[in-house]
DNA sequence: GTCTATAAACCGATAGAC
DNA sequence: GTCTATCGGTTTATAGAC
């Protein structure tokens, strides 16, 4: 009876995730598409077919709401950094990452960085689930970095700092969506050429 | 007499251009402290010291004062650019005006780029004088590109737009107010960082 | 041209019925 | 938990006096 009783709360509960997930699926498209700012309520409750106080019924403000997409994509990224080829060196490992990112960027799913002038950062800051799974792929991320130092893989002299900003910007740069307006590359080319000037610079002939 | 009358319309409408002026260095930091949509006319008249509706007698909305302001600062960097030493080859000259750029950034004076999803990118490139400078800049850093490609300074192999639109990105790059929030580095190093990463890549061991 | 005052629209968040 | 309706605040833009 118990179990029956759990059961049904689990489907519940599964209902609720359900519903949620599908919200932060809108919130996560909105985001890419227009940032925080012009992102409105109104809009997200639309797009999930629901009203927008019951949205307040799932998240308790714009904030929040937001903050809970980032903390799910920063997970979907240390899913896919925990997934890799256990054979790939340090240095392949940023790059699968990175291009993983730029591909998810190019399909809309991938919201800019938020930069410390924007209005959400702040918020982001103060909700801790967000700030632990940032601190979490930074330590991850920038572990490899020492490593692929070690090997000369990557520039000893360069600060870990300037590394791992470089490769976080350079994921969600308006740099492909730029080409991919312009509309002659295709979305792979797009993506070697981003992380191809990101890793190798574009002096030298190759 | 004519040249009496000449005179005093002069200096008045020297005093508009000196308002104007005013009034667009107001804009220029605020565009880049907070981004157009966070930008409101109520903050410039206040910046100023005029009243709102005094603002909307120089420019007739939100999107001509942002453009007006953008396109100051494209003719700016073209001052810049043409100022240069005649002795520096292409490449020096692209890294210089970068250089520029990423420090003008740093002091606060550099708005981010206007991805594709932003609401201004509508506006501007409906804006005559704006396309037009944003050609010219394009045209002859274009041509200096092809240069430094002819001597292996910039890679052969990679579309100058590629090149182009990397060096339009990483000018108004997040990664250097990272950096300076970090409190780390000096400009100087910041600025460094950014054109070395930006060129040569983060592989290697220099 | 400058001001005060206000119109018109929009948005985040909530009340209250079901 | 879902809805409709609305509040309170903010923002762009304008009217009208001086």
């Amino acid at each position: 009876m118990p179990s029956a009783v759990q059961r049904k709360l689990s489907f519940k509960q599964q209902q609720l995730r359900f519903r949620e997930d599908a919200i932060l699926d809108a919130v996560n498209r909105l985001l890419s598409l227009k940032g925080f700012d012009l992102m409105t309520m109104d809009e997200v409750a639309s797009e999930v077919g629901i009203s927008k106080a019951s949205l307040y019924k799932h998240f308790e403000s714009k904030e929040e709401l937001a903050a809970a997409s980032m903390t799910r994509l920063i997970d979907d990224t240390l899913a896919v950094a925990h997934d890799l080829d256990k054979g790939l060196s340090p240095i392949q490992r940023l790059k699968a990452v990175m291009r993983w990112a730029v591909t998810t960027h190019l399909a809309g799913s991938m919201p800019s960085l938020p930069s410390t002038r924007s209005t959400i950062q702040h918020a982001l800051i103060g909700y801790a689930p967000y700030a632990e799974r940032v601190s979490e792929l930074t330590e991850l991320l920038g572990g490899w970095i020492l490593l692929a130092q070690e090997t000369r893989d990557l520039s000893p002299d360069l600060p870990g700092e300037v590394i791992l900003y470089t490769i976080y910007a350079r994921s969600c740069d308006p740099v492909s969506d730029f080409l991919k307006n312009g509309g002659a590359f295709t979305d792979d080319e797009i993506v070697g050429y981003v992380e191809r000037t990101c890793f190798d610079g574009m002096t030298g002939s190759h």
